[in-house]
DNA sequence: GTCTATAGGTCGATAGAC
DNA sequence: GTCTATCGACCTATAGAC
């Protein structure tokens, strides 16, 4: 064997990842319906045979795909060291990490997308994402009864209420930028307004939070 | 020509009114890649070569189909009455009609999300569409110069970023309500929640906007 | 009703690892 | 020698188009 052709010795972990990779980016890309068995296998360095056999079917690669974007995420919470900040910071840093995180994970905003226009049936078929907690609400909670405790939040927030709203911010702005720039002109990713979006959020939610 | 049969005269507006509802409804439900022109026809009262006869493929009959849907949203905003109105209750006003519009037109909103997956390219190849100013910036312009004025809204609040939070709040709530559904058990468009997330937005925004 | 391209899915066989 | 990862070719239904 050559010395330039090293990898193309057996490597299933190695097969496996590279399909799962590829998959992901052309999911993302074209959609469920969108995107094609053969041009997945094209992009890979392996063959649609091998798709087949790792993954039996179409769906069933997408579902593999989903599950590997979905647990990839769930560490984002836990860098918040939310026990030993100021709530109001904490509130403001919760936001700022979710900001970031769809900032520099397009394409799990745009699978999520995707998985609702499909009305989430993939992820209901799947046991693994069925059943993912996000720790999310639960560090949210923390946060807010800290927050009510010391007379600086309203008594009655909801955790699940504020992850929504910041959801809502964070992926409005990438999974709609597109519409949104044909219609308005205005590139809610630019980066010259990203700092302004990011204190935009984190004011929006702790306005709304403040005790009256 | 039988008594029971009167609606297969000839009606061209009629047929292709008729085509493009299917179509919206077809569209809406699965996507572009995912629709099928068979399927559309089947549920028409006239068959595919009148699809084709009218709208010459796939592509131009969901460019219709999105040119229609766009322009039959803008009135929503003139329904405002915004200059005889106190600003903050116009702003409130304006959320809940928003709200409410999203509400009532999940195709609409499922064509958004749709056309973002495919990164507004068939808005950007219709002349219609990319030239569609929403009013809903303007108007929302006019309420936020008279709350300045007024000393009620504070000074930096940009019209463009208000209708944002808006829209990502409500788009949020019908176009990603699956996948919230499916991780967090709630239901979005439970109407026993309506109210609540119907106020939770107003205040946001107002809580937002207030001169501080 | 028909044509044609294509897309999802399968098969027989080979070759490297132990 | 067996197992399993790998591969190119093949099959068939279907979807867009006329």
């Amino acid at each position: 064997m050559p010395a330039d052709a090293p990898d193309r010795t057996r490597d299933p972990d190695r097969t496996r990842a590279d399909i799962l990779d590829v998959a992901t980016s052309e999911f993302a890309d074209k959609g469920y319906a969108g995107a094609r068995v053969d041009e997945i296998a094209a992009r890979t360095s392996t063959t649609k045979r091998m798709i087949y056999y790792y993954f039996g079917n179409k769906e069933q690669l997408y579902i593999a795909v989903l599950e590997r974007a979905y647990t990839g995420i769930r560490a984002v919470e836990q860098e918040l060291d939310v026990d030993h900040l100021d709530p109001v910071d904490a509130i403001r840093r919760l936001a700022e990490l979710t900001f970031d995180h769809h900032e520099s994970h397009p394409d799990f905003v745009r699978l999520v997308s995707i998985e609702n226009i499909d009305r989430a049936e993939h992820i209901a078929r799947s046991p693994v994402l069925s059943g993912l907690a996000t720790p999310a609400v639960d560090v949210l909670a923390r946060i807010l009864d800290r927050g009510r405790e010391a007379g600086v939040f309203r008594a009655d927030a909801d955790p699940l209420d504020v992850h929504m709203v910041i959801s809502a911010f964070c992926v409005f702005r990438t999974a709609n930028r597109h519409t949104f720039h044909a219609i308005f002109q205005r590139d809610m990713l630019d980066p010259a307004r990203r700092d302004h979006y990011r204190a935009l959020l984190g004011d929006l939610v702790l306005a709304h939070l403040a005790a009256r």
